[in-house]
DNA sequence: GTATGATTCAAACAAACGTTTGAATCGACT
DNA sequence: AGTCGATTCAAACGTTTGTTTGAATCATAC
């Protein structure tokens, strides 16, 4: 028995059920892809998705694992790098926010595995309503998260911790809708240029770290007689 | 016949099944709200959604319609009341963005009579894989869109239309994020402090500003060996 | 009071859903 | 050849889906 080498043939029935389930939760969304158009699009049997994963819902949670976990992994490899260099010494905002929001854009841009399909479906979820969805997605991201913010934090030490956890979050929106939403959005004028992912990088970047440094807000009380209160 | 007075009794069950259905939209997602969670909700039969709107989808339609529809109202009247203000003159790229986020915010604010409900609604269908939705969204944009984006064109003669429409995207994902993710991504930290409307516009308007005014990116050729290429 | 149009109601409709079943098929090992 | 575990398959399972139907109920107008 051959327990210890790979099995037998890899299965590639998972694998086509998996791309298959991918593609089309971009295309109609979680709920309203159905098993039947999932092992269709697969030539594969009805059964193959019980049989593999269990459920629906176990089949949705291994289409965002298997592509999740090396984008996380990807990133917390990007921040290591960059505290390593830095030797002890504070990091850059820009080179954190690089680091978090460069991984996924990267793996956005390549449309050869899959990995742009990804993003648009990962993006939209942040969203979802999917309860089981959303647990899962805060598993996954919550050592990712704390990683991240508590670089900023320590980068940005002045800045109140709760603004810099509204600018990410502001961030992975920004982000998101570039992503998912470029097909999606052409209400925006008729010929939207979106079939150039390598511009998308220095797009978004530049738009990000703008948004991070931006004079923080003032609360004022009575905003409305508020005409040209600047805050540095 | 009373043709010109106003319907009998208003109908006070078409407006208590817009109502259940906008939240149990919120909630749940389009596709997995079901007509009898629907009208379970609203106190109303089951044919109740057919009779007074034809189908589901007429009923999701107009969920969106009475609110957008005044929404994009307000927004070019801020429009139209800066350019009469303006006299010609070229607007202040902040005061358009104000002008559009700022009613959004407003209308995200209110949390009485559902404003707050529908805005997390909108921000997520932006990114909705539903065909006939998506159809209708670009629709009920389309003037608001032209002429906003209009303005940040005439307001921002410099910069290229591309990247105006670009940053444009990216601020209506941080909008989108920051109120229909709030509560969805717990995510982020343990407490995070959503229950402050009042102190969400300020800061969102910070950011947006921030990123809109961010330097125009450089696109490289060799991304790779650019390490410490500034441009300003 | 009675006729009229609008609304509500319980019940049923066919279609599609996710899941389960038990037999058929396959590949590898003895 | 024969056994065994893994995989595939066609068929059916019981629910739930959105929608339709025809009678009941209501408020109003004559």
């Amino acid at each position: 028995m051959n327990d210890s080498a790979l099995p037998r043939q890899a299965s590639e029935t998972r694998d086509r059920i998996l791309d298959a389930a991918e593609a089309l939760f971009v295309e109609h969304g979680l709920e309203a892809t159905s098993m039947r158009m999932i092992t269709g699009r697969a030539n594969a049997n009805l059964a193959a998705v019980n049989y593999h994963f269990g459920s629906k819902d176990a089949l949705i949670q291994e289409v965002f694992r298997r592509r999740l976990t090396e984008l996380n992994r990807q990133r917390l490899a990007a921040l290591d790098r960059l505290e390593a260099e830095a030797q002890g010494a504070p990091l850059k905002p820009s080179r954190i926010v690089e680091a978090f929001f460069g991984t996924a854009l990267a793996l956005a841009a390549d449309t050869e595995h899959g990995g742009h399909t990804f993003m648009r479906l990962l993006g939209r979820t942040y969203t979802e309503p999917n309860a089981f969805v959303r647990q899962f997605l805060a598993e996954e991201y919550a050592e990712v998260l704390e990683r991240f913010l508590g670089a900023l934090y320590r980068a940005l030490a002045d800045v109140p911790r709760e603004e810099i956890l509204w600018r990410f979050h502001f961030m992975m929106g920004a982000m998101s809708y570039a992503i998912a939403g470029t097909d999606a959005l052409q209400l925006f004028a008729g010929t939207f240029d979106d079939a150039d992912p390598q511009r998308l990088m220095p797009r978004l970047m530049s738009f990000l770290l703008g948004g991070l440094r931006a004079p923080l807000p003032v609360f004022s009380a009575a905003r409305d007689a508020a005409e040209g209160a600047a805050a540095a």
